[in-house]
DNA sequence: TATTATAATAGACAGATGTCTATTTGGCAA
DNA sequence: TTGCCAAATAGACATCTGTCTATTATAATA
């Protein structure tokens, strides 16, 4: 036989060095400020030969870029599944915003440390701007405003909810997941 | 004699090397990513030993933070000396802002850069952060709300303007600075 | 002018980086 | 079992880093 899971194994021999790599850098970065990481502490804590690391990445923004990228695709998948279960406008979207911020106190996919100011803010960005497309903020935007001014308040919205999570994130996550998504949505209808 | 200006000329040199770093450094984020930034190209581009680099700053981080901190001070006393000038309310605080926005068009104290997506977040924030609480924004605030959700009407503020003027400079600056001073203003009291 | 203090330079050093080539390991097929 | 192939490892290498110590150059003083 051959075909189907023909590299099964063989593939998950690789996605187990990616998986501890990437466990490995999210643990140091709650450790210490990631420009003072280097590859080779990296790869002792997660036993892993330093050439190894880079077959894989290039460096170790690289690996850092990965994770974003695989966590803002599983951001995409939760937000699909969800809007698919529930009845559409604002109670869907306060929903969903905070299905998102349950994740971050279950700190599923790094979000804890990738949503903290030791978090990069273009990832930050992107995760916001995925969470708004994939709601109703679109369509609340619709009806107002030249392209430009309709431009300009989206980005607001998008890095003020960065902020609010940061802050919440800093703060020790005391408020719920409900009512930071409640906050968030009423303050992102005022702007628009 | 001695006294006022004994060391004036020394001063003079010192000065003038972490001057000369200062400028190469922020030429260098406009050529490429900070973190492919090494010290000893910026040391040869700017004529300075690399040892000297190193009596003035731990590293590169602590290089663009001291232009940080002293853009911000810059950008007090600039705000402080406009504040006096004008009439107070709402004129005042778009006039301030506007003043804030033709310094990143004259590209004054490396503006442009810092403020760029290539900047520091923590930077962008603390700079938004003065120039609201130079003038009546916390005023503004001080009506509504319990003190956690003002808290987070103002971060929301703080970043939303960040993302409005990183958007302005990635675009050409086609805008006047009045205009994005009128609009960030009117976004951020429909916040408050 | 000669002296002194300090900024700038020069060079050495161990450690980390990123790029190699060569070798070993382990899953899959004949 | 045997052989094959890709992943992982091992080690060499030039380069950059950050920390030294020693030396040179240049202000301010005596």
């Amino acid at each position: 036989m051959e075909g189907q899971n023909q590299n099964l194994n063989l593939n998950r021999k690789i996605q187990y060095t990616r998986m501890v790599l990437s466990d490995g850098l999210i643990e140091l970065m709650k450790a210490k400020p990631f420009e003072k990481i280097t590859v080779k502490e990296l790869c002792e804590r997660a036993n892993v030969n330093r050439s190894t690391f880079y077959t894989h990445y290039e460096d170790i923004y690289a690996l850092l870029r990965s994770i974003e990228e695989e966590t803002l695709a599983w951001e995409r998948g939760e937000m699909e599944t969800l809007l698919g279960k529930w009845e559409e406008g604002k109670r869907a979207t306060i929903r969903s915003l905070e299905r998102l911020f349950e994740c971050f106190v279950e700190n599923r996919k790094y979000l804890q440390v990738l949503m903290s100011e030791k978090g990069s803010i273009s990832f930050q960005k992107k995760f916001f701007f995925v969470a708004y497309q994939m709601n109703d903020f679109p369509a609340a935007q619709s009806r107002a405003a030249p392209p430009f001014e309709k431009e300009m308040r989206f980005l607001f919205v998008v890095n003020g909810g960065v902020g609010i999570v940061q802050h919440w994130l800093k703060t020790g996550m005391k408020e719920s997941p409900r009512a930071i998504a409640e906050i968030l949505y009423d303050i992102a209808l005022s702007v628009f």
